[in-house]
RNA sequence: GCCGGCGUAGCUCAGCGGCAGAGCAGCCGCUUCGUAAGCGGCGGGUCAGAGGUUCGAAUCCUCUCGCCGGCUCCA
């Protein structure tokens, strides 16, 4: 007898009927034992506890979705008959299913596809599992000729084969699904694109279909709200409407970034700020050259392992230089300049290093993803009993950097040594255990990537979420046990002997482009205090206040704000005013003929909020506070 | 790279076989203004590029270039 729990709390004992017929429940989506999803026509278990889920439960959300998933595969063999069909799985935000058209298919074929869909629904379906021998089951998807299905078939194993049945509409499934159609009310197409089957380049190119659904119409919504904002803040839309960057394909080169006087301002802050924390946690600053010589590049095994992603060579008097891909080797070669002692250990190299890569044309998005880039470097080389200390050290120095540009949520992912591994194995142990230690002892979550590290070691990457929690990777800390050996790297012990120093990659931010798109997107555009290239802007009433405007621009820039005065556009005030809520300024003083006279400014933030007239000095204490605090807030 | 979509003024877009358009931005005037767009005028284009179809192409066809979405969520 199992015990089952009721959508309603309630509990019965039953035996030897499915769940189906044991409940009555109109919007029992799936039942959930043992951890797993089981399908509401599986007989009720010999034993154990199982749960009813509904629609409205949020472990039945990747039913529901990949119910929707079949919906609309069944609208599109009802409308593009011959359509052969590949996978449709319920993902993250959604579900898609990927198909093979015989013609092209556009954007407004969804919405007819999505009319059809809604018909579907309407009629309310039952969907049944069916099981099929699997010889039946090859001739009947070779009838109709699923070449895709029937590659899936002959990956499965078992002699009975899972297919849903929904009307006229079968599919081989492994389920579970909700009952019947009706229940998936609250859906929307969303996005076509090609994908290759088995994201497999070398195989066929589907056309993929994404849709999203949900238990009810709020949640759609929101979602949907959700979406548009994220289209809103996109920092490629943003960049040019605040003049922050352009990234000038036709001219310039594709994903090579320009930045503008106002984008570079922040990083120019980023960058300070960035510096001076590096000197207060012992690292030493560097600058090494855009370009080296083959040799190096030979010695540190890029030509090998890395060529495809690098620049062709420049050749100079008959020698060949390639472009930097990473900076790492330069930071070697300034290691190896003379003998070091254990005692000079740790040294923590740092540079905003400048680096060039070659991406696939189609890769490059915005500041995202680039050609150049600067990347936030550092190497850290070590003795190994220094290890521990040196990463518990860097992953909480990185934690206070990500906080300070206003992120609070964060996952660690540890990953562990992969099948193919240079180095050996003790070391590998301690760097790993070193790398667990740290996160464990900041009270981070983190998941562990068993065998993902990179040949050359393991490492932990910490993963941010923005303000619409959207994830983001941006530090990373990662042990090198190759590039000691390859540049035959040491240090003199005290037993007077040379040892093998351990090598610590880490980034922080990533690369400032790319952390400069997640921050434009993070805040909207509208920074913190601390960061907006113009902090304030003082407006004039009419051109009788012009030298006053002035004065006051010019007594905040005196006292370090970054101010501007707008007496030279000829426009009205509240032109001014727009403009300036437009451009997300965080403060605007407005000057009239009653601030003047009183020496006073009349304080409006870029929230639209009128503060009225104040001294100018209370104001410049404002600013430095939300400055000195790196808040959000005005 | 591949699949689909899209390239028209600095920006956002309309026009989709018959004289290349609008709004914003820019320039020139007038207006001097109290918190999200004052008024008028002017300039601005190889309609991404090349080839083709046609009496006639921004518009239809082919190729090239560029941009956007996606190509690691596995019946």
């Amino acid at each position: 007898m199992a015990r089952v729990i009721l959508p309603s709390g309630e509990t019965r004992e039953a035996q030897g009927i499915t769940f189906l017929e044991l409940i009555h429940q109109g919007n029992a989506a799936a039942v959930l034992f043992n951890g797993k999803l089981l399908d509401l026509r599986e007989p009720v278990p010999e034993e154990g506890e199982a749960r009813v889920l509904t629609t409205a439960d949020p472990e039945a959300l990747e039913v529901l979705r990949h119910t929707a998933a079949h919906i609309l595969a069944h609208a599109v063999t009802r409308l593009f008959p011959g359509t052969k069909l590949a996978i449709g799985p319920a993902i993250a935000d959604g579900f898609y299913y990927d198909f093979l058209f015989s013609e092209p298919i556009s954007h407004e074929d969804l919405a007819r596809i999505e009319e059809e869909m809604k018909k579907i629904v309407e009629q309310n379906i039952p969907l049944e599992r069916v099981w099929i021998p699997r010889a039946e089951a090859e001739r009947l998807l070779r009838e109709r000729s699923e070449v895709y299905k029937l590659e899936l078939l002959s990956e499965i194993p078992g002699e009975e084969i899972s297919f849903y049945r929904q009307g006229e509409f079968l599919d081989l499934c492994r389920g579970p699904h909700l009952p019947s159609t009706g229940l998936v009310q609250h859906f929307k197409l969303l996005d076509l694109a090609g994908a290759y089957w088995r994201g497999d380049p070398t195989r066929d190119m589907l056309t993929r279909i994404y849709g999203t659904a949900f238990a009810t119409e709020e949640e759609l919504e929101k979602f949907l709200r959700w979406r548009e904002e994220a289209r809103r803040r996109d920092h490629r839309a943003l960049g040019p409407q605040l003049d922050l960057f352009s990234i000038q394909n036709d001219m310039v080169g594709a994903g090579l970034v320009l930045w503008h006087p106002r984008g570079a301002r922040i990083r120019r802050i980023i960058e300070d700020f960035w510096v001076a924390e590096h000197y207060k946690a012992g690292y030493q600053l560097v600058y090494t050259p855009h370009i080296g010589r083959s040799r190096l590049w030979q010695t540190s095994g890029h030509l090998d392992f890395y060529r495809e992603s690098m620049y062709a060579p420049i050749v100079i008097e008959g020698q060949e230089f390639f472009l930097k891909p990473m900076n790492c080797p330069f930071h070697i070669a300034i290691y190896k300049t003379k003998t070091r002692s254990y005692r000079e250990l740790p040294l923590r190299y740092c540079e905003l290093g400048t680096v060039y890569r070659f991406e696939r044309s189609g890769v490059l998005h915005g500041l995202l993803r680039v050609r150049g880039f600067t990347q936030d470097d550092a190497h850290i080389i070590c003795r190994p009993d220094q290890v521990e200390e040196e990463i518990r050290g860097v992953l909480r120095f990185a934690l206070y950097i990500l906080r300070s540009f206003g992120f609070a949520e964060f996952t660690a992912y540890l990953s562990t040594r992969p099948e193919k591994f240079i180095g050996d194995v003790a070391d590998w142990d301690r760097a790993t255990e070193a790398l667990r230690k740290a996160v464990e002892g900041e009270g981070l979550a983190y998941q562990v990537k068993t065998g993902e590290g990179a040949f050359y070691g393991p490492k932990i990457d910490i993963e941010v979420q923005d303000s619409l929690k959207r994830p983001w990777q941006l530090t990373t800390i990662q042990f090198d046990f190759n590039l000691p050996e390859r540049f035959d790297m040491t240090f003199v012990g005290p037993d007077g002997r040379p040892h093998r120093p351990y090598m610590i990659h880490r980034a922080l931010l990533g690369s400032l482009e790319r952390f400069f798109g997640i921050l434009v997107e993070h805040y909207g555009g509208a920074f913190p205090v601390w960061l907006a290239p113009v902090q304030v802007v003082v407006l004039p009433v009419s051109e009788a206040e012009i030298p006053y405007a002035e004065k006051v621009a010019g007594e905040l820039l005196e006292q370090g704000i970054r101010a501007e005065a707008w007496t030279k556009e000829g426009k009205t005030l509240r032109w001014l005013v727009r403009e300036a809520q437009l451009q997300k300024i965080p403060y605007i003083l407005v000057c009239g003929p009653r601030e003047a006279a009183e020496g006073k400014v009349a304080l409006r933030l870029r929230t639209g909020e009128d503060q009225g007239p104040k001294p100018l000095d209370e104001v410049v204490l404002r600013i430095r506070q939300a400055v000195c605090a790196r808040t959000t807030g005005l």
